[in-house]
DNA sequence: CTAGAAGTTCAAGTCAACTTGAAGTCAAGG
DNA sequence: CCTTGACTTCAAGTTGACTTGAACTTCTAG
């Protein structure tokens, strides 16, 4: 495969995926000429690596977790803590979500003065507050 | 209440409260002297804020959501869909937090050949690859 | 009254994750 | 054979969310 079909199967422009060669998060094959060559499992890897973006990991991080051929690299002990933080953050999403929700149907003048709303904002804004992490990235445009 | 509280108390540095105040995102009293003066209820704001970011959103949603007084300023269906936006997120983290405890328990030699984690990151990915937005940012350090 | 801590502005720097541009290389079709 | 378009490298630019530094002004304590 090359880069271009890599680019296309992937979704990903082929930047990103020189990118993520020269990162060491992916592998080409070889070289075809000066031309990259993939084997398809580059995409498999490409998934991996579009949901530890989504899951809050940075790409050193993933890189740090995944060696280029997809196999976990890193103790499972790790693994476990990555997946709790996960969880905390997404209960702090789950209080926001159901915030906004609250928000969107509650008939109170203002929010500010709703309790049911000051309630979830306080639950919510506390972890968000004291444990300042696992902000969720501003969303790019969709392609 | 001065900057230097305001930042004690909500665990920001003062320079970010400045950068929010002219970002329109918060709103001081005025000023004595030189100095900004900001009351209580610029905590809850803040507090609004650091859940905004914490579910996704960016400084300028948040700030064309709620505006410096807190109040939600944008109409109710756009809440919702936030919320649902959200709630897709959330579904993602999930999969990926399973995901990974999974990798962690699996006895499996190597988790690219384990059904379970195959299926789980298939179903993943495909919502990572296909819908990219919704990422959670790098977490910085605790403070 | 004066020293110094803490406030102020404004411009510039930082970081991650890419993207863009310039300049060059190469393979395939007409 | 020659053009064309996809590929290559490398450096520099972009964006969001801040942070840092320089130069300056004030409030407060002694």
């Amino acid at each position: 495969m090359d880069i271009a079909e890599a680019a296309k199967r992937s979704g990903l422009p082929a930047s990103t995926l020189r990118y993520y060669e020269a990162k060491g998060l992916i592998a080409s094959t070889g070289r075809q000429g000066l031309r990259r060559r993939f084997a398809p499992g580059v995409l498999d890897q490409l998934a991996l690596i579009a949901l530890g973006q989504a899951a809050g990991f940075s790409l050193d991080e993933i890189g740090s977790m995944f060696s280029p051929s997809g196999k976990p690299s890193i103790d499972r002990a790790k693994l476990a803590a990555k997946a709790d933080e996960l969880d905390a953050t997404i209960k702090r999403l789950k209080a926001m979500s159901d915030g906004l929700r609250h928000a969107a149907a509650c008939p109170a003048r203002s929010h500010a003065e709703c309790p049911t709303f000051r309630r979830l904002l306080k639950a919510a804004a506390a972890g968000a507050l004291d444990r300042r992490q696992g902000r969720i990235a501003p969303r790019r445009a969709m392609r």
